[in-house]
DNA sequence: CGCATCTACTTTACCGATTTAGTAAAACGG
DNA sequence: CCGTTTTACTAAATCGGTAAAGTAGATGCG
């Protein structure tokens, strides 16, 4: 049955088509990537040469495009830990707005690794990425080996939080609109004696957190214990930090009703460390995070968060990436672009009003204690 | 110093070396491939080379050797949903996996869509991936599409639950020892009025968790009321389902002291409800989950849960990948992979003996009601 | 000494698509 | 009727690297 024509898995080439038409490479090229000289090609001819080219199951050789072309279609894509809930929203934005266009992603796990963004970095560079999206995340960031990217002059977005240098482009949440609007709600239900566990100072989003904090406070003549502020020193395993910073300011037996933590693994490792001490949430103590990681919905109880649109993040990095490399292919530069993203806070059931108001305030439908 | 060769983005090719050398671009190739004819190269000639290649930055265009090699050095992951913290890890696994070879993966989000599967498996294929490994999820699998990728003749590996057909390779895990587990850690811990939420009927895996039951039920001689298992009808939204689940069982007013759920998010779902109705996790009614996503180890109370290793999972996944893509290249062809990897109770804190056996059984110390 | 073998390379021919520079015939214009 | 333009294509060069097939000098050996 089988003929021996040799090639038996053999991929069509553009000659196949071209020997099926009777005609030359060339025509069926140019046909197929309506290249100017095709318009001189009669529709008859077009038809046909797209017909086989179908028949046959003609796909280009990306290989041979991209040598030829010097664009191999495809970007790089940082991530510094996959398993992070965050970067998982953030690639299927990234994911959404690069299927339309014909460019795929490389996507690389940094695991938090120095030296895994080094090596990956040069792999992808020497992949011939078209352009970088780089994940950032509470690690400080390697603008040092960016700007190693950038003498290979080929164009860089990074997303998430706001890098040191501007000379990138970036696109990040606004943190510190997002702590303000987290402290209002806290404020708006009565809240007045409010302890909070600030992120490590050794990440810029801290200090943008507690700059929101600031403002609003001053602004709302709110007074702020210093006592009631813990800095976390890790930052990482922030879940484990989040309940013994709690358990520290439970210690100092200063009331406080409400707690604001730095991001949503702090505050579960916070209602955790309250729930032991007998104390219920939000009823003795309300609790809000920041992040609104997907587990957050679920959480028991639910917790309320600032939600950083991701997805709008995604897609705004994405566009300054494809604006940055249609200019660097007609060798034309385009200034770096920085977009802050307002957050939006999402109010589930770890905040409430403080106990003493929360007969008249706010006659929400809470389980029994 | 630098001479003004006129391109100044251009990168370096085999050329530039052979020239900055003084030899032709083959003895180059030759010695950087360590091809059989370098060895009659002599040493301090490849020396120069490497130093020149090295000191120049070149980095082979990897077009031109695939073009010319017809081996891509890519493969392609597809998952049915990034934000899925079960994918994550797996990721991370094959990542780990082809870190050391020389392979980079494409790696695209289905996000549970037939189309969208359809649509990137031709993309994958277009690219030329040299092997596909693809996540499945509860959906029912698309193995007609795969078979279509089997007619291109390229090696695919299915990872985290069994296909219908043994055509292809896959590695799972072994559901079936998952559930006894689970069973006997109840049973042992005293518990015999048990209920269970059994997953969707559409997805293969439920089928095997219940033979799980069954088989550790009969072997025990433990009676398993009809009444007390409930079926999940919808494949999606699981925490919701579980919810509502609960709800059900425990308006029938029968007693039962522990609740085997079909997953983790099924297991909060049902959390969430014992709650409501006033029940305390573990005081009350045990609770046990499967798969031990991340969030159950921080979850309130922390879910006792069946671990899948995925980590196993992926890298066995990538290694029969690798052989069959090795094989692939020599023309040759093996035959189906299939391994079943065992599963791992971790005990947390959401199971417990039932309460009349409490005190004198397990004393842990559990907080104050 | 003469032929084979080894060493140290080079030349040529691809891989598959696209671009540039044609060419030949048909249509047009004066 | 002849030159120009338009139409409908094709041949050859190219992208960068590598495999196959040389080549030329040095060395070995009978």
């Amino acid at each position: 049955m089988k003929q021996s024509t040799a090639k038996t898995t053999a991929t069509v080439t553009i000659r196949d088509v071209a020997r099926e038409c009777g005609l030359s490479p060339t025509t069926v090229s140019m046909v197929l990537n309506h290249t100017p000289l095709a318009s001189y090609i009669p529709e008859s001819t077009k038809k046909r040469i797209t017909q086989v080219a179908e028949g046959l199951g003609y796909q280009p050789n990306p290989f041979a495009q991209a040598l030829r072309s010097q664009h191999s279609h495809t970007i790089g894509v940082m991530v510094p830990d996959i398993a992070d809930p965050y970067c998982a929203q953030i690639l299927r934005g990234i994911e959404n707005s690069f299927s339309r266009s014909s460019y795929l992603p490389f996507l690389v796990d940094i695991q938090n690794d120095r030296l895994r963004f080094k090596k990956y970095l040069n792999v992808l560079l020497g992949r011939r990425v078209e352009g970088l999206i780089i994940l950032a995340n509470s690690l400080s960031f390697e603008t040092e080996l960016l700007s190693a990217s950038e003498s290979r002059k080929i164009p860089c977005v990074i997303l998430g939080r706001e890098p040191e240098t501007d000379a990138l482009s970036w696109v990040a949440t606004d943190n510190q609109a997002g702590t303000q609007q987290a402290l209002e709600h806290l404020y708006r239900l009565g809240h007045r004696k409010i302890a909070f566990i600030r992120g490590s100072s050794m990440i810029v989003d801290s200090h943008h957190q507690w700059a929101g904090i600031c403002s609003f406070a001053a602004a709302a003549g709110l007074e702020l214990d210093p006592r009631l502020v813990v800095t976390l020193s890790d930052p990482f395993s922030s879940y484990e930090a989040g309940f013994e910073c709690t358990k520290q300011l439970l210690a100092l037996k200063l009331p406080f009703t409400a707690l604001v933590a730095f991001d949503d693994m702090t505050a579960f490792g916070a209602i955790r460390a309250l729930i032991s001490a007998g104390l219920r949430v939000p009823l003795d103590c309300s609790v809000i995070g920041f992040d609104d990681i997907p587990a957050a919905a679920f959480y028991n109880p639910a917790l309320t968060s600032v939600r950083e649109h991701m997805e709008t993040l995604a897609s705004m990095g994405a566009e300054i990436l494809m604006e940055a490399i249609r200019a660097h292919r007609k060798n034309t530069t385009v200034s770096p672009v920085h977009h802050k993203v307002k957050p939006e806070l999402i109010v589930r059931e770890s905040t409430a009003a403080p106990r003493d108001l929360a007969d008249h305030a706010f006659p929400h439908n809470r389980r029994a204690g």
